[in-house]
Order: C-alpha cells, then structure tokens, then sequence
DNA sequence: AGTGGTCGCTAAACTGATTTAGCAGAGCAT
DNA sequence: ATGCTCTGCTAAATCAGTTTAGCGACCACT
C-alpha cells in the first residue's frame, strides 16, 4: 500500500533546498525567513512529485495521529448505530481527521483490547459511545486524553452528548394537548427497569418526565399507563389489545418508542380502527418504519447524526461540561388528529 | 494521549540489555541466541512497566499499520451497513488489526479525500463497500495495495464478496413450489433500472434469475409481475392493490425485498385478506421489520456480518479471485402457507 | 575596524521502533 | 600460540518527518 511515495527528502533535493526548509514551508510555518521564491520552489516540487507526508513518521514527533478513536458497546443491533458514525465521520472529516472505530460488544475483554488497540495507535481523542441512552463508567485508561460520551453519561462529569428526551417527551404531550386531547390520553411502554436504573436507560425517565410535567401543567393526567417488559413491536402489540378491551376507549396513544407504535398500529387494525379518525397515536425515536406505516407515525426524531457530530466538535473544539443536550425535533405525521366526536 | 508511556529503551534499560535483545524477546524472533534468563528479564521489565508498543514508530520501519481502511460509498441509510461493520470489525479483531472507517457518500470529491487519508496513514489494505449490491469502478490510487470489493464487484477482477441472491432466488421460488403453488404465484417488485443496469443492482436480476430458474424447471410460470420505480413500502402497497383488483387472485407472493411486502401487507390488512390462509407472501433481506410483522414475513436474509467477516478474510488471508458468493439463508415464517381451497 | 542585527537558510538531534552488521569471549583443534 | 567457530549480545543505521540551534553573508552604526 503506497509504496515508493516521495518523501520530503525528494521534495527538498528537487527544491534545491534542505528538508528544514522544505518542512517549513509545506507546513505554513509563521516567522520563518524563507523567501518567497524558495516558497515557489517548494510548492512546486512537492505538486510535482505528488508528495503527500506520512501520517505515522508526523505523529511519531508531533504525537498527533489526526485521529480519533470510536468506541462502541454495539454497533449493528440498532439502525440508529449509522446515524451516529456518520454525523461523526462529517465532523471529522470537515477538521480533516478520520475515524478508527471498534466495537466492545459490552464485553469487558473485548473493552480492555479495543481501548489498548486505539491507544497503542495514539489517538488524539476518544468517543465512547453508548447505542441505548444511558449512564456508564469510563475505563481508567483512556483518561489520559481528550473523552467525549456520545449518547451516554457518566458519574465523573466528562463532557457528554445526549437526546433532550425530556424536551421530546414535552413535545408529545403538547402536540397531543393542542388537538385537543384531554382525558383519554393513554401511554404504552412503561418500564420500571429502564425507569429506574440509569445504567440500563436514561432516555425512559426523561421522556416519562416530559410527558408528565407537559401533562400537569394542562391540569391532564393519563388515562392509563401500560407496562411492556421491552419496547418491541409484539410488546405494542399486546399492551393495545389489553387497552381496547377496557370500557373506556383513549382517544391518543403515546408509545415509548416507535416501534412500540408499529405493534399498537398491528393491534388497531385487526379491531377495525382506523388511526388517526378513531385513535392519534404519537411516539419516539423516528425509525424509518414510521415513516412507511400508514398513516405516517409522528414522532420525535432521535438526532445521532447531529449528535455524532456535536461529539467531535465538542472532543476537538474543546467544550462544555454540563451535557449537551441535542433537540429531538417533531415529526408531525398523519397519525395525529383532534379527539373523535 | 497516551503520555508517558514506557518506551522500549526503558523496557531495555530495566532489563539491563540493549534495545536490540529488548525488541527481539518481545517479538520471538526465532534464531536469536538470547539466552533463556535475558527473556525473563525482558518480559518480567516489559510487564512491570505495562510497555505497550508505539506502533507508529513500529509502522515507520515495518510498513505494515495493522489497519484496514474500510471506505465505503454510504454509512448511515441503510440499517444493514452495520452489519456488514460489524462483522468486518469482529474479523478483523481476531487478526489483531484495526478498521478505519471512511464515507464518500458517493461524491468523487470526498472519495478522492477519503482515498488520501487513508493511504497517508499507510494502512495495510482497502476494503471497498457499497451499500447496495453492484458493480463499480475502483479508483486506481487504492490498487497500489491489496484490496476486496464488499457487496460489489469491479470489472477489473478484484477479489470481491457478494450475497448469493440467485441461490436466494432459487430458494423462495422452491419454498412456494414445496407447498403447492403453482399457477397462481405474482411476484412484486419488477425493474428495469435495478435488473438491467449492473452499477445500480446487481441483486435484482440475480434474484429474478434464481427464481424463473426453479420455476421453469417445475415447469411453472408466474402468473402476474409487477414493476415497481422504487422497492419502499408504498410502492408494495400500490402494487399489492393492483393485483387485487384483478379477476384471478394469487396464492401467493414474492417481493423483491422486505419493504415492499411490508406494503404487500398493508394493502392486504385493508382489503380484509388474511396471511398466510389467503395468501402467502415471501421476499428478500430480512430486514428486521420481516420478524416484526403479523404473521413473521418468511424472507431470505442478506448475510451482511458473514460478508464483512469475509472481506477481512480474503483481504488478510489472500483470497479467491471469483467472486465470494455467501449464501442467503431461507427464514421460515408464519407467512407461508398452502394455496387455499 | 569592530560590533551587532537581520536575513535566508541548514546541520543535526529527535521521535520509538526494527534490523543489519559485527564485536568480545569461550571452547576447541592444530 | 594461532586460528576457527560458536555463543550471547550490542552499536549504529534506518524509517520520514519536525524542531532546535546556529552559521555565513550582508548591512548599518559607532
């Protein structure tokens, strides 16, 4: 791979200058004395070789690999995983850095050997990245540099990326509110563990807690509450068939999470109600499904690409120290209509 | 970064030898005369000291980084890039190397970019992935060094790794055949851009191929083909509604991938058809919607992890110069059924 | 004539590893 | 005593850059 490549020895010798002069000028140095003509010849010898330097005999002086390093829990269970890479990979790339990323599958071992491997390759940061919103415990060793959390927390206060969950979960209720919605208003998909302990989930307090305080404000309180042992489309599913058995039937439903929506939607249409003239139903996250389900499911887009982003602006800029909560933006679909009758 | 870390003259010094003897204990060069305590020595500094290897400096001398460039055309659209990820980064692990992950979104500017960083940073090899199945042009600057086509190949007779999608092809057709369908199987998903134009698909012909293939050898036609401009839900959706207005309903249908039967479904759910009893449907990809659906959605799974795993393989290993066909596993849902009545 | 400053540039050290070439001492045969 | 081989080890070169220290020429000033 890239064999025979000038060096900046041939740059300098077809230059007729020495490497000092050569380094210099390629590298834009400030208040070096170099004239204008040697400038001339240095450029033009390196456009004439193609001279790119190398990476790894820079960064052995310099100790700047003008890279950084992604850590990962998991990359592929989750579509959202991408969206994240790629708002970073912009970022980096717009700083002309590049991305070396690896995957700990929440294993410890496999941790321990991703974080040695970035190391052993002098990163110039860290973004340690959680797929699930939530809170966890840096490993000691890369403390030693710049550490940005992406889509997580963590108990020694370094800077962090993460969705308003809460701001979303005040967005549902409002946009509900303002159809009209009042006292039949009912939520699928509580869960005490992702509720309740930190590590697990951030993201389900928050929205809860939105939810909540929007709700209150209006002087509304939910009609029902469903508990789901997990956020997937057969946990929707169930939980919307247990709701329409009852006597009193919501007039919009809220589910933790789209694909949650997709199972109620499942449910709904196999009792013959139509969404959104019988029934609104509104959500988080903005999985692609929601757009291709009928009618479109609104929703509050999770933002990773911007929150890729954000991570790398915030390792290399420099940067805040209270998390930096990004947006999650509504997206007003059809499911959304003032209640029936 | 990584600040003071033990170098390998510490290591030596600790040890009392030189350098020399440090590097070569540490790297078991065989024909060395070092003696059996002067490795002790070594190893025991090397353990005290936590010496990890700069490989930057490494690489300086040895060329070889350690590292695969993995540039692919887009990241984030589609939920199967991770995957293909995943399964590369798991391979490459187990080789001890490392992946940097570059995007070109399918701009030659930024694929030029791209190229450039990671040849400067001498990585060992190229992995070269498109997001969709095709057939592309390799830019010549990566053929300096060893690289595999990922999801696509070239005319230039790289060593690539693609799906199976005619051995995938084959299976659905003999899955609908094993259960009776014969004269009444439509197929949704027909286009004359995907199956005629290698660079934008290459699956779509050979998914079509696979399946006229075994049916023509049962001696079976199909009884409707729906084109299609896109394969998104609602072009399923719209296509699933034409064949219903038609005299002759089928028995069962095949989707070209899991969105459009995703549409197929809805547009069955509204005309009051039941899954599997009135029609069986089956399709392509396993996207994860297919186990999400009411029944499961029967599907060939693209084997995205397999493939990236491969690509590692055949780029460190050496490889095949035919194509590497991996197979398209069979998922046998509930949406499979014998032809009613 | 001597001193000091600026200008334009370079030699050499340095980064941390690998690798080549070769040295000192022991043992043995002549 | 001399020459030879083998053993166990090391000095120094090398990779391709960056950076420090400083050199010679020229000019101005006293």
């Amino acid at each position: 791979m890239g064999r025979n490549r000038a060096t900046l020895a041939d740059v300098a010798r077809r230059a007729g200058l020495s490497k000092t002069a050569a380094s210099m000028v390629l590298n834009g140095r400030e208040g070096t004395r170099l004239s204008a003509e040697a400038h001339q010849r240095v450029f033009a010898a390196a456009e004439e070789l193609g001279y790119r330097p190398n990476l790894a005999a820079r960064s052995l002086r310099t100790r700047k690999t003008a890279t950084i390093a992604f850590v990962s829990d998991i990359v592929a269970t989750t579509r959202f995983a991408g969206d994240l890479i790629r708002g970073a990979l912009d970022a980096a790339r717009e700083r002309d850095h590049v991305l070396l990323i690896t995957e700990t599958q929440g294993d410890a071992t496999f941790e321990q050997y991703a974080i040695e491997a970035v190391l052993d390759r002098q990163v110039d940061g860290v973004i340690y990245a959680a797929m699930a919103t939530r809170r966890l415990a840096v490993p000691g060793a890369i403390l030693g540099g710049p550490v940005v959390l992406l889509n997580a927390t963590s108990p020694d206060g370094l800077p962090s990326v993460v969705p308003d969950d809460e701001g979303a979960g005040r967005s549902v209720a409002a946009a509900l509110l303002e159809l009209g919605h009042r006292d039949a208003i009912a939520l699928i998909g509580r869960n005490r563990l992702k509720e309740d302990d930190p590590e697990v989930s951030l993201a389900a307090r928050a929205r809860l807690r939105g939810i909540q305080q929007t709700l209150g404000e209006a002087g509304v309180s939910l009609l029902t509450e469903c508990f789901c042992t997990e956020w997937l489309p057969e946990h929707g599913y169930a939980a919307m068939r247990g709701l329409l058995g009852k006597p009193k039937r919501p007039s919009a439903i809220i589910c933790m999470n789209d694909r949650l929506a997709f199972g109620a939607y499942q449910a709904l249409g196999e009792a013959g109600l139509t969404v959104p003239e019988d029934i609104s139903v509104i959500s988080f996250d903005d999985d692609p499904i929601a757009a291709w389900l009928r009618p479109g499911l609104a929703t509050t887009a999770l933002p990773h690409e911007q929150m890729g982003r954000r991570a790398v602006e915030l390792l290399l800029d420099g940067g805040t120290n209270p998390p930096s909560l990004v947006p999650m933006p509504l997206r007003r679909r059809r499911s959304l209509a003032p209640p029936p009758g």
